[in-house]
DNA sequence: AATGAATGAGACTTCATTCAT
DNA sequence: TATGAATGAAGTCTCATTCAT
């Protein structure tokens, strides 16, 4: 098979993630063998390392894709300038994780657990986890920020202290969502409502 | 053969534990290997294996250790009836974590990440992860029954809810304190106090 | 497809030598990789293998190429039928050898080391090594005759048997110069004379 | 297992090296694999990874060996202060290679073949070989002396350079003995007779 | 004729666990 | 009971070669 274009390149790639991120959501980084990948992704062994130099790199391009993801939950939700609550925000963001995880090919939230999870040991992982999460608790920033224009957050807070927590809901959601099962966007939006001042 | 005495052999076993956290605090759960908790522990493979009857074993017992630690962080916190502010508990909540992630023995919230990955495939694991949140978030339960006492929250709120959202604030702290490493227990509590009914 | 002119073909055939040679001169005969070869040849790997048929086959190249390279040695050393010393034939040799090994594309007694290791096991490379060595050693059987006709060597030896003996400073002198680094032309030279009749 | 002996240990070690050395001499250094050393061995994989940490150390270990061994061939030769002739030295030393290659565990002449190649790409190799090539031509030195104190050799001969051409000679016998296959002591001491001064 | 992506057997190595001493 | 050498299945990755385009 002589030169191939681009866009072939692009979409076996994406065939070996994609792979690799179903073997990764049932059995984690380290369960996964490349065999399995291999399998799973129906190209040879050779193929699969034409693409990717190592099973590290594949994990590095799988952690990255989930924790990028949450990114795209902002997505329409800061277009305008307009003052946003903080809880629609959230409950916005609550829905979309959930129609992520529920997306046929691998909970992305599992990703992320065994994503923080490596992220402890391996640089590579690390580093990516930090940006990514930066940026994220970032976009909160600016929600804290227009939560002050408009009064909901009062003038003199810190709006970098406030995307921390505001950000914080999130793993708290995803980790009692696949550990004790019982949350649901609804439920969390419920509490918040409860607690956060309006 | 002279049989060892009962604490003897928790001795041991607590010998071992401790050595293995160590090593998972550092590389994580899969790339520990028994070599290094045997070595650490300063037993021979045949003692280990006495003591424990697989790495499997092991893994769960560093898991149940520190799933459990967060419970003593209520310790004596809601000790009496009286009402307790929400934003108290957790200030001190975050406080004795960090405390708890800063003994020279291996961070104890690293496990807490590593274990949180290892039970999603892992029955036992994610049996006493389950378990252990639960019981933990049913103090939280108790705390927000006592702010609707005092009218901190509504009193039409589902305390359930509530302590959903209440316990999800620590993964989240957790998470951005290994991951960016920028959150203390100030600034989580000067963000909670800014977004937090009072 | 226009069929290509036998210069054509025979200029790409020594293209790929080439490259192969410098490969092997850096890294031996097994750990250059076809890879490597089809990379330094600037050709693909459909058509390397239209002019090799396998790595054996290249290797098989290369080699007779090395051990038959040391023939040219003696190109102009016995033209004439006059007497030779052996000395003087020695020292032209080893300076010729060095001049070889300094070209720049690959280290030729590097090469031949790896045939001679080669030969052990590759019975292609073994039938080139010892046909060659055995016409190179008829040279030497031939200086030894003219040597007996000037008495420098005695009439009743038998010039088989100084050959094998003039032959073998050859090797001694490729070894000690790529093991040790110390020996030269001058200083081999300055050896036999000491020992050598004359 | 409890704790083994050093004599046990090392008897194990031998018994590696053994296994390898056969299989070297057999298939050359890059055509053994691991899988068959370990069954040459009879001992499992792990045993044998608990010997040596790779196959470069076996590599390096048999390589060591094969190079050292030529030493033992000047056991007895230089005991005594006395005069030694070199044509008698080189006679004794071709005997004794023969007998060490004629031995059934491995031709340790084809093994140092094989150390020659290797160490033009291995660094611990080369460093071996240099080492015990140098050690070895510095015993020649001492012949050499000798030589020129019963007049054998010139005095004004520098015995370095003379060391080089009679060490050479050892070389020059193995190659021609594994190539051609027509040399034996007998042959090469009568060509060496015809040559050398006496 | 030329290309180079794909193949897949097989190489090296690790490591949880056992069991003879 | 305790030891730690030994086991061997299984993991990651390489690379000579082919063949659809």
């Amino acid at each position: 098979m002589p030169k191939v274009s681009e866009e072939h390149r692009m979409a076996r790639r994406a065939q070996i993630v994609a792979a690799a991120r179903t073997c990764v959501a049932e059995q984690g980084f380290h369960k996964t063998t490349m065999a399995d990948v291999i399998a799973a992704s129906d190209l040879s062994a050779g193929a699969v390392y034409g693409y990717f130099k190592s099973k590290e790199d594949i994990v590095a391009a799988i952690a990255e894709e989930a924790l990028s993801s949450v990114d795209e939950l902002f997505g329409s939700v800061l277009l305008t300038g307009e003052p946003v609550s903080p809880l629609l925000v959230l409950e916005r963001i609550l829905k979309h994780i959930v129609s992520m995880a529920e997306r046929p090919d691998g909970d992305i939230t599992k990703i992320a657990l065994q994503a923080w999870a490596e992220s402890l040991r391996n640089p590579a992982v690390k580093a990516i986890a930090e940006d990514k999460y930066r940026m994220l608790r970032g976009r909160f920033t600016e929600v804290a920020r227009r939560a002050q224009a408009d009064g909901t957050i009062p003038a003199d807070a810190d709006p970098e202290q406030v995307a921390q927590v505001l950000f914080g809901f999130i793993p708290g959601f995803i980790l009692q969502r696949l550990l004790i099962g019982d949350v649901t966007p609804q439920s969390y939006t419920a509490g918040l409502r409860a607690i956060l001042r309006d």
